[in-house]
DNA sequence: TGTAACTTGCACGTTGCTGTGCAAATTAGT
DNA sequence: ACTAATTTGCACAGCAACGTGCAAGTTACA
């Protein structure tokens, strides 16, 4: 008996898209996936890009290579944005910062993450630098506008950077609106930037830089 | 075959002082060790309570069986103390809630982080709620005493919260004094209920519950 | 000091993930 | 329509962590 293996007829294989096209999903995907679980396996990224775990092997030489051409890429951007914010009044600089980080909510989330964990803390750490470091010059440029200066401007920077991160964290877990959010990051900054509650608000509504 | 089921006539020893020694050993090493990498393994955990990989089956059914145990106790141990806080200003008893979650630094953090990932969120959360609940109706009452009301409470309870586990975070990360931290803790946590810096610092001046 | 309680050491099977090889299938692009 | 690029399926090896069995030590304590 010649023993033909007999393939079984595969299912239809689901139509396939460009290369690069690809490549760019499985990024995006990665950003995706890891947000919801960032020990998420290849399997669910390849998966959430319409692809097969083998075909990742394709595009990168393994998993972290995929995880950091996100990151770099993601934290690329974002710092770049948030460096490029500048606004003669400190306080309307902070609450802008938090407005841009919020559009980037994902991407925020997952670096900040990484900058603390996994095996690319010294690179995120790195590409971070420009930013808090424009976050540092800021709070003490706001020290005679508003700022407080109870707490040491390191100290400060670094709380601002958390009081951000935990409110797109909790934004993101309640599912709020595009604009609930973006009112609650510069409402949350500009509070452990040592402003009361009916400061921050006048603030914000009249400034017409914070409104877009 | 008089099959006696030959009850064991009573264990003819007491178990070993040592080995409830040891268990709690495991305990307290999953704490330290979990807080410094919440992903470490079961061998680290061992190690760091001077025992074998091994030895943990012989006090638990599994790695689960022992972090659920360290949750349950440092949570229910917690979640007792935040309860009890009480005070006739909202803003005192917010801070005093903040200096309380600074004293419990590390179970705090491992606490609000497996009330988030793993596979005890649900009881985490459940062992969680008298807590938040008492936070919610602090937030509530302080509507009339200082607390912002431009955020809902409901919002601003679990903002509160956030911050007050981010300051924990940055304290632990920096390595900051005891008696730093706490101030900090509780000034965050007063300013994201609304208080500017001046007044924070006023009222945890001034208030001599808060000088402990 | 005898003995049960406890710990160790080591071997083993399991699970879940990564990374690779290869042939077959499919498609993009010319 | 032909060809080269790309994806798929599947098999396999590797690795790290888990959980278990068992024999041999070690220790508390009666």
């Amino acid at each position: 008996m010649t023993s033909t293996p007999q393939l079984p007829p595969r299912a239809p294989r689901a139509p396939r898209r460009d290369a690069t096209e690809n490549r760019a999903a499985l990024v995006e995907a990665a950003r995706v996936v890891l947000n919801r679980d960032p020990d998420a396996g290849l399997d669910a990224i390849a998966v959430e890009a319409g692809l097969t775990r083998r075909a990742v092997y394709g595009h990168f030489a393994n998993r972290d290579a995929l995880v950091q051409e996100m990151v770099v890429r993601g934290t690329a951007r974002v710092a770049e944005a948030l460096v490029a914010i500048d606004h003669p009044q400190p306080l309307v600089r902070l609450a802008l910062i938090a407005s841009r980080m919020w559009r980037e909510v994902d991407t925020m989330r997952l670096t900040s993450l990484l900058a603390v964990r996994g095996p690319f803390q010294e690179q995120v750490a790195e590409q971070l630098r420009p930013v808090r470091r424009h976050l540092l010059d800021t709070v003490r440029d706001g020290a005679r506008h508003g700022v407080r200066t109870d707490i040491p401007a390191d100290t400060l920077a670094r709380l601002i950077e958390g009081a951000a991160i935990m409110v797109l964290d909790e934004a993101t877990r309640t599912r709020m609106s595009a604009a609930s959010g973006r009112r609650l990051a510069m409402l949350a900054v500009l509070a452990v930037a040592g402003l009361d509650a009916a400061a921050a608000n006048r603030l914000v509504d009249e400034t017409p830089e914070l409104r877009a």
